[in-house]
RNA sequence: AGGGGUGUCGCCAAGUGGUAAGGCCCCGGGUUUUGAUCCCGGUAUCGUAGGUUCGAAUCCUGCCACCCCUGCCA
């Protein structure tokens, strides 16, 4: 699983994975972990981490690790959402070893409420939303207790089935934690445990249900009938714990999962709220969940992000309790570490620029190159040459920065795999701007075989125009402009920039082959929109230690 | 009457009383017909103030900063 030139990556060792380890010399026999996601949205990068790391720690420690899908509110879930994220799981390399609903436990979770209730445990109330809301006191003052908190056992048990039976109206009645009022911990001070909804239908269980159990209630018990021996959750359940620890505790099981909380994956530029990918989604700033521009795992897929390259990350940010947000550069190195080896190289012009080689006799040859220069086994191509090219227009500059090693008026040049090349003269259209450029060439610095001793000031990529390819090029950056824009507005927040097309031309060998993905030298790595489209975009950019650029 | 969590290099992250791993970034240099890749080399006294100790990032005390919590969302 580790890149080849990345072999030097330690085995994960994290704080929780010595937990376990631990555990496992004792406690336990068997590690079970579980991925919960709700399946109202696509799941991101952001996932990734608690995929990554849940099925890892199965994997590592011979463990099993189930899918859940915790669909205990049907208010925005869909199957089109539990497709989804199947897909998205088994393409980031992780086979479920059982796929579970939580939806499937809301028999013996109904058990378990009637077990709370008949231990005096939990009640059914009658306050509205507002008054439970000021009853409930504040961050700094106690909360006061509801007046039907010391309700009789047989009234709850028959208000909690008439809650069932669906005679009662959606907000009139909850049923209730009875735990403690005035506890500094808000999540302790009686929470709700079920609430009616009528609608909508469960996308699962239809209409078999009109009252459904809250996450707090549901998770330690899905957990539990899962088999899980380690829950793993993001940093603000924290302080949920206790109550989960409360509710397996006051009931009859003997299955006692523990929770355990890490910190979640930010990266910078990345926006991963559903709220705000749901709106992009909606309004029509990108084409869909799967937009090669949206952090989504099938919009990083679409981009040309393999897997492994996720997969890379989630293992390098590691796992701790801090609060992270990786620069997009580490990001961008996994990218082009999964990249760089597998990845045939070809040259495609994205902002042409005309060159005309005035002592070519001829019309043309045929030269040949290596589809990748440390991998020879991948073969090689043809690649037509002739007295008309195309050159990359800030390859050219009359005026160059320092060290500029690209052609200039006068200067050498070696067109990669080709000839040197020197620039006689510059056309210039009224506006002043280049048009063209008349260039020689030195027959006898023909690559492969130069021993002129002629020295270029650099190697620039070109495309015959005769027989060079029309391609559309899409140049992608980030979907928003500021490194951190949680808090921000949409509208100032987005990057204008995030998708530029260019149309320029591809040496025809790409065109001619089936890969979807290929290095254009120079400029990065870039992904077929489509399998055989002409369309290209580019998943990243190479690396440019060119400070002046 | 608030509670919980977290503070080690620009970004991640090891380290759990014996004198600061590693990766990304950055900066030098080497190889190179991609300013890519690859290869060498360089860069911190641990939020802060005290205390304990022969010795502290690690133990104790105070302070400071940031994050989370007042949904019948998850």
């Amino acid at each position: 699983m580790l890149l080849p030139h990345l072999a030097t990556l330690q085995v994960p060792d994290d704080f929780i994975r010595k937990i376990i380890r631990k555990d496992l010399r004792g406690r336990l026999d068997e590690v079970v972990t579980r991925f919960p996601p709700e399946p109202n949205g696509y799941l991101h990068i952001g996932h990734s981490k608690a995929i990554c790391l849940n099925f890892g720690i199965a994997e590592e420690f011979g463990g099993r690790c189930v899918l859940r899908y915790d669909d205990t509110d049907p208010v925005g879930e869909s199957l089109e959402f539990v497709q989804a994220i199947k897909e998205d799981v088994n393409w980031l390399g992780f086979e479920p070893d059982a796929v579970s609903h939580a939806a499937d436990y809301f028999e013996a979770m109904y058990d378990f409420a009637l077990e709370l209730i008949e231990h005096d445990k939990a009640f059914v109330c009658s306050l509205d939303f507002e008054t439970m809301r000021e009853m409930r006191g504040t961050l700094t003052t106690p909360g006061r207790p509801s007046p039907d908190r010391e309700r009789s056992r047989e009234e709850n048990l028959e208000l909690f089935a008439a809650m069932r039976q669906g005679e009662v109206e959606e907000g009139a009645l909850v049923l209730r934690a009875k735990i403690d009022m005035a506890s500094p911990n808000l999540n302790m001070r009686d929470p709700v445990l079920y609430r009616i909804k009528r609608t909508p239908l469960h996308p699962r269980r239809g209409k078999d249900w009109c009252i459904y159990p809250t996450y707090d209630f549901a998770q330690g018990y899905a957990d539990a009938l899962d088999g899980v021996t380690h829950s793993l959750c993001t940093m603000e359940f924290d302080d949920h714990r206790p109550l989960y620890d409360w509710l397996l505790a006051n009931v009859s099981l003997a299955h006692r999962p523990c929770q355990i909380e890490f910190s979640r994956l930010n990266i910078e530029y990345f926006l991963l709220s559903k709220r705000f990918l749901q709106r992009l989604v909606r309004e029509g700033h990108v084409d869909g969940w799967d937009d090669p521009r949206m952090p989504t795992i099938c919009g990083l897929r679409a981009r040309g992000v393999p897997a492994d390259a996720i997969r890379e990350l989630c293992e390098r940010v590691g796992v701790t309790r801090q609060e992270q947000r990786i620069e997009l550069k580490m990001f961008n190195f996994c990218v082009r570490g999964a990249l760089e080896s597998r990845l045939r190289r070809a040259m495609a012009v994205i902002e042409p620029l005309k060159v005309v080689i005035v002592n070519y006799e001829g019309a043309g040859e045929v030269l040949h190159a290596d589809w990748h220069p440390q991998q020879p086994e991948l073969g090689a191509r043809e690649m037509p040459f002739g007295p008309e090219l195309y050159i990359e227009r800030d390859d050219f500059s009359e005026s160059p920065p320092p060290k500029y090693k690209r052609l200039v008026p006068g200067g050498l040049v070696r067109l990669r795999y080709a000839y040197i090349i020197r620039c006689d003269e510059v056309i210039k259209d009224d506006q002043g701007e280049v048009q063209e450029l008349r260039c020689s060439y030195f027959p006898e610095t023909k690559s492969g075989s130069d021993n002129s001793g002629m020295r270029s000031r650099g190697v620039v990529h070109w495309v015959s125009a005769d027989e060079g390819e029309s391609v559309e090029v899409a140049l992608l950056e980030e979907l928003i402009a500021e490194p951190d824009a949680s808090g921000q507005h949409l509208e100032s927040a987005m990057n204008p920039h995030s998708r530029e097309i260019c149309n320029g031309y591809a040496e025809p060998a790409v065109l001619a082959m089936p890969d979807t993905a290929f290095q254009f030298e120079r400029l990065g790595y870039f992904t077929r929109a489509k399998p055989g489209s002409r369309e290209f975009h580019r998943t990243v950019s190479l690396r440019d230690s060119f400070k002046t650029r």
